[in-house]
DNA sequence: CTGGATCCTGATGGATACTG
DNA sequence: CAGTATCCATCAGGATCCAG
């Protein structure tokens, strides 16, 4: 994810945030199926173990795809909600989407 | 990446198999670069272990995204050229390139 | 010398239980 | 509900070894 820092390729910096199997699913539930909420993302995403999504969401925030909103207080509760840069990763989703669908079962 | 086997989603099957650090890498100096040799391979994939090389290209061979060709006898040597499905992949690496270059660094 | 296979060790993943 | 903590299994990464 971000190891022995590699080149400066694009596709491998890209590859070092959204290269592994969970943080493209959590986008596209967030993108596409208008996932907010921890519960929201724990229940679509294919059982994700709590503490990979956690961990995921966090590294999201953290590198601006995702921002997280506090929408309620007593007990503050929040919303995690794509930025410009989350949603600029749509045409790498609809890409693998289309090759799924037409490359595989 | 063929773990908790996930949904049918087809998102989720295609990162199943492409969903990790290296493989993207390896496709796309395939596709883009034209590598074909393992060394090639080896030298341009931003110093990936020869061990994840050697397992990468066997996946991708498996799972019908190269082809193992041999061009060369005595001794007996390898080119791993891509197939049609294998081609169907450069979307995917074209969206990752431009997401990469307009947002990152 | 090319193309890997093997081995070791630390890091990460994954499942489940637990807490504010 | 929204996470932490924990524990074990697996994998990554690097070095080295081996076969053709």
């Amino acid at each position: 994810m971000n190891p022995t820092h590699r080149s400066h390729c694009p596709i491998a910096q890209t590859l070092d945030i959204v290269g592994d199997k969970w943080t493209l699913l959590i986008l596209r539930d967030a993108l596409v199926f208008k996932r907010k909420s921890f519960a929201e993302f724990e229940q679509s995403s294919e059982n994700i173990p709590t503490s990979l999504l956690a961990e995921r969401l966090k590294r999201l925030v953290e590198n601006g795809f995702l921002e997280k909103i506090p929408y309620q207080d007593k007990p503050v509760r929040y919303h995690y909600v794509p930025t410009d840069k989350g949603k600029a990763v749509i045409p790498i989703i609809r890409a693998m989407k289309k090759f799924g669908e037409t490359h595989l079962a």
